[in-house]
DNA sequence: TTCAAGTGTCTTGACATCAAGATATTGCGG
DNA sequence: CCGCAATATCTTGATGTCAAGACACTTGAA
């Protein structure tokens, strides 16, 4: 089956025949395919009247373990955003009760963010939704495939994830 | 080598060991390494005072040939985004002078964009860019492996690029 | 002990995005 | 040929994000 990338990058072979475009085969796909991910996230977590950003933060407190607790810092390289926005978004959420801060004991610049009991609640029940819709999408792979396909993005994502920035 | 999402799987395994996390190995991954991909990328278009966003539109309007020009319904589809996020970049790159609105002939109801000279050098010339950027991330993997890679993503993009919706 | 560099978080201001709905035009069924 | 649903684009208002820098505290070297 074809897809939008394959049309992509016939387009470019017609047009700058001088390039190599393979690269796009692989890293086009993985940015489009997040973007379909982001909408189908988006439409399944409207059902619990809560957004993707809320769920990333929300679930990575709760898979820390009790007590549910990590310094903002610590939830910017799970999310990937700057600080300004992870203050924001724990402002948002300490609006809607569904985390709480509290003084770092060992560190007077720091701050811990804490999952609420009803933050707790809403991550365990959305992260099953979500592991339904994903397995509906992974539902074209065996699981041999992918066990790959897991493999190789390991590859691509290491060095980003083992390094200071 | 380990990355973010091994750390990821593990401990939902240890906090949740009642759910099959599996498809996390695949989703997590392309999501993380899309906003990877897009930090590295505004960071390379800055060089030439490009936004992503920019490069995406005028590089669509590029690989699809003389005259260069789409409407803003197949600027859609090609970089997913909704109509008045596109009306706002067509506003912004009309200022610019890098794209120019025209009537369609055919559909009154319809405009045509067109790439400008300017915005036809901007596109050739940080298309080059991006792609020493990718064959340099892509330097993980074998020809073999990227091959492999593609086609299994393939997969998963398909379903979303060839339905209405 | 002191101070300079480093670290952790928050503030600010500009801007890009989305969802929903408004407006204009087309084209099909009757 | 008429009326109405479908289509194509734009407008509006709310909101989320980023980059840059401010501020407070900590750490290590002399």
């Amino acid at each position: 089956m074809e897809d939008e990338v394959d049309r992509l990058v016939a387009a470019w072979r017609r047009e700058r025949p001088d390039l190599d475009v393979e690269p796009l085969e692989v890293l086009s796909r993985v940015s489009r395919l997040a973007r379909h991910l982001d909408r189908a996230r988006r439409i399944a977590f409207a059902e619990h009247h809560l957004e993707p950003w809320e769920f990333d933060v929300l679930t990575s407190l709760r898979r820390a373990g009790p007590p549910y607790q990590l310094s903002p810092g610590q939830l910017l390289t799970q999310t990937l955003v700057t600080s300004g926005t992870m203050t924001n978004r724990i402002d948002r959420l300490t609006k809607k009760n569904l985390v709480e801060r509290l003084p770092d004991p060992s560190d007077r610049r720091g701050v811990l963010v804490r999952l609420t009991a009803e933050g707790r609640d809403k991550a365990d029940q959305s992260l099953a939704g979500l592991l339904d819709q994903e397995r509906a999408i992974l539902g074209e792979l065996s699981r041999r495939q992918r066990g790959e396909l897991a493999g190789l993005l390991r590859q691509l994502t290491a060095p980003f994830d083992n390094v200071p920035g």
